[in-house]
RNA sequence: GGGCCGUUAACUCAGUUGGUAGAGUAUCUGCCUUUUAAGCAGAGAGCCGCUGGUUCGAGUCCAGCACGGCCCA
C-alpha cells in the first residue's frame, strides 16, 4: 500500500460505497454463455436490419478497457480472452439502480452483460445492454489506453498487465503453446514416448554448464537442478524404450542475455538404431511440420528483417569446412595448435590452460562462423574434445558423428549418434575430470551409474536437443528470449527487499 | 565482468544556458442518448531512481550505487 495514489484512493472509496449499498464487489455466481469471438462468429455477417430482426441475445463478461459516457448513454469496450466488443448502455433500457451502478464503473472493472447485438451508426457490432452487473472491482488504474504499456521492466515484472493491455503479447504466448503442442504431436505421431526424468540430480550431467545447487533436508544431500535430461533418457534406451522424448525445463547457472534465461525449455529425443544423419532429415521434417501448423504452410518466415527459408534439404558443412568457408581460415591455421591459439587471442577469445585444440576451434567457430549461418545450416563432425557423449566417427576417431543446426546466426539444435561403448565413455569422463581439475568449471562429471548402465548394453542410437525458446523466438519474430518466457528471471525489485525487512 | 543508453505524475513522454515542474491519457466535478484516441469547461495529482558533491541556487553539472535495456566478453 506504499504507492496509494489519488486514483486508488478514489477506487477504494467507491468500492466501500458500493458495498455499503449492498453490491458485491467480487461475486462468483455469474455465468457466461458466450465469448466476444462467439458474437462475431454468430452475427458478425448480419446487416443492421437483419440483427434487428434476429434479436439474438448474448451473455458475456469482460474487463472494461474504455468508457465513453454521454450522460444518459454510455459506450464501453469490454475485453475477454478472445478480443474486445463494444457494449451500449441506455438509461431508459435499464432499471434506475443498474444505470446508476454503470455510471460508477471504472476502466479495469470486470463486468457481466446480457443483451442483443445491434449495429451502431458507424456500423460497429455492439451489445445493447438489458442487464448488467459488476463481477470484479478494479482498484488500480490501468496503463494508458493509446500508447499502452511500453516500460520493458514493468512488462516483464507484471506480465499480467502486459497481457491485459498488449494484444500481440497474448498472441505470442498462444503461439508458443501451439508450437509446443505441434512438436509433441509430431513426435507422438512417429512413435516417440514422452517421459519425465529427474530435474533434481545428484550429478548434473548431459551437458557442459554450471548447475544450480539445492539441498534435500531429509536425505541430507546436495542436489543439482538438471542442466540436461540426456543421461536419464539414454538409461531408458538401455531399459528398452526405443523412442523417447522429454520436453521440459533445464536450468543453467549462467548469465542472462537476449538469448539466455537461467531456466529454459528444452526438447530432447532419442531413437534406437538411428544415426545423426537420420536426425538431420527428421529435423528438417519437424521444421516443415511447424511451418505447416504454425506458419500457414509457408516455408519462409521473416526473423528480425531476415528472410529464412526452411525448404529442405538444408545446407550441410563439416565443422572444418565451415571454419574455412565462413571464417576464412586456412587449413594450416586450423591444423596447427599454435596458429589456432594466436588467432583465438586476436579474436578476443584467448585460450585457457585447460583448453585443447578442439575447444579452441569451437571458440573460433562461435565468433567467426555462427553469426553468419542465417539460413538453416547443419554443421557436422565436431572435435572429439568438445563432445564427451558422442560416438566417434568410424573412419576418423578424432571427430564425432554429431551435428548442430544453426538458424538466424544461432544454435537451434545439437544432435549426435550416441556413444554406447562403456569403455570409451569412461575414458571420456576421465578426460573431463582432468579438465575440471585444470580449472574448467563446466567440464562433465563422472557418472558411475551411467557407465554401469552402458555396460548392460545400450542399443546404438541417435539423440537430439532443441532449444524451444529459440524456436518460439524464430516463429514469433521476437528479438529477446524474455519476450517468449512468461515470467523471465529478473533481479528483485528494491521495494521487495525493503518489504522483507 | 566491460562499454554505451535510460530512470520526471498511475501510463506515454517533454523539460532550453543551472533560476518557482510541464503536456496528453487516466482520475475528480459539471454539461452531453450512436461514441470509438468522443467532445467542451474546470480541478486535483510529483522523493524529478537513491546517496553524496559542486553551486547563492541542481530535474539539469560531477561521483558512487540500484534497477532496466542494448552491445561486447
Amino acid at each position: 500500500m506504499e504507492d496509494l495514489n489519488v486514483v486508488m484512493k478514489e477506487r477504494l472509496k467507491k468500492a466501500q460505497e458500493l458495498e455499503t449499498q449492498g453490491i458485491a464487489l467480487y461475486p462468483n455466481h455469474f455465468r457466461v454463455h458466450h465469448r466476444s469471438r462467439d458474437v462475431l462468429e454468430a452475427v458478425g455477417h448480419m446487416t443492421a436490419e437483419e440483427l434487428e430482426a434476429s434479436r439474438r441475445e448474448f451473455i458475456l463478461a469482460g474487463r472494461i478497457m474504455a468508457i465513453r459516457s454521454f450522460g444518459k448513454s454510455i459506450f464501453m469496450h469490454i475485453q475477454d480472452e478472445f478480443g474486445r466488443i463494444q457494449i451500449y448502455v441506455q438509461k431508459h433500457k435499464l432499471p434506475q439502480e443498474q444505470f446508476q451502478l454503470v455510471k460508477k464503473f471504472d476502466i479495469g472493472d470486470i463486468i457481466w452483460v446480457r443483451g442483443p447485438a445491434f449495429r451502431t451508426k458507424t456500423g460497429e457490432l455492439t451489445i445493447l445492454v438489458e442487464e448488467i452487473a459488476l463481477v470484479t472491482k478494479n482498484l488500480r488504474p490501468l496503463p494508458e489506453k493509446y500508447h499502452g504499456l511500453k516500460d520493458v521492466e514493468i512488462r516483464y515484472r507484471q506480465r499480467y498487465l502486459d497481457l491485459m493491455v498488449n494484444e500481440h503479447v497474448r498472441e505470442v504466448f498462444k503461439k508458443r503453446t501451439k508450437i509446443i503442442q505441434a512438436i509433441r504431436q509430431f513426435l507422438s505421431d512417429r512413435g516417440f514416448l514422452e517421459v519425465e526424468t529427474p530435474m533434481m540430480q545428484k550429478i548434473a550431467g548431459g551437458a557442459t554448464a554450471k548447475p544450480f545447487k539445492t539441498y534435500h533436508n531429509a536425505l541430507g544431500i546436495e542436489l543439482y537442478l538438471r542442466i540436461a535430461p540426456e543421461l536419464y533418457l539414454k538409461r531408458l534406451l538401455v531399459g528398452g524404450f526405443e523412442k523417447v522424448f522429454e520436453l521440459n525445463r533445464n536450468f543453467r547457472n549462467e548469465g542472462i542475455s537476449t538469448q539466455h534465461n537461467p531456466e529454459f525449455t528444452m526438447l530432447e529425443f532419442y531413437e534406437a538404431y538411428a544415426t545423426y544423419e537420420d536426425f538431420m532429415k527428421l529435423t528438417e521434417e519437424l521444421f516443415v511440420y511447424l511451418c505447416n501448423e504454425i506458419n500457414s504452410g509457408n516455408l519462409h518466415l521473416t526473423y528480425q528483417g531476415q528472410e529464412i527459408d526452411f525448404t529442405p534439404p538444408w545446407q550441410r558443412y563439416t565443422f572444418m569446412e565451415s571454419l574455412q568457408k565462413f571464417g576464412g581460415f586456412s587449413r594450416e591455421e586450423l591444423e596447427n595448435f599454435e596458429k589456432t591459439a594466436s588467432i583465438a587471442s586476436s579474436l578476443g577469445v584467448p585460450p585457457e590452460k585447460y583448453e585443447g585444440h578442439g575447444k579452441l576451434l569451437t571458440k573460433l567457430f562461435d565468433v567467426a562462423v555462427e553469426p553468419k549461418l542465417i539460413q538453416p545450416t547443419f554443421i557436422t563432425h565436431y572435435p572429439l574434445e568438445v563432445s564427451p557423449l558422442s560416438r566417434r566417427n568410424d573412419s576418423n576417431p578424432a571427430i564425432v558423428d554429431r551435428f548442430e543446426l544453426f538458424i538466424a546466426g544461432r544454435e537451434m539444435a545439437n544432435a549426435f549418434s550416441e556413444l554406447n561403448d562403456p569403455r570409451d565413455q569412461k575414458e571420456r569422463f576421465l578426460k573431463q575430470l582432468e579438465a575440471k581439475r585444470a580449472g574448467d568449471e563446466e567440464a562433465h562429471e563422472m557418472d558411475e551409474d551411467y557407465i554401469r548402465a552402458l555396460e548392460y548394453g545400450m542399443p546404438p542410437a541417435a539423440g537430439e536437443g532443441i532449444g524451444i525458446d529459440r524456436v518460439v523466438m524464430l516463429f514469433t519474430d521476437m528479438p529477446s528470449i524474455r519476450d517468449v518466457i512468461l515470467f523471465p528471471l529478473l533481479k528483485p525489485e528494491k521495494t521487495e527487499k525493503q518489504e522483507q525487512r
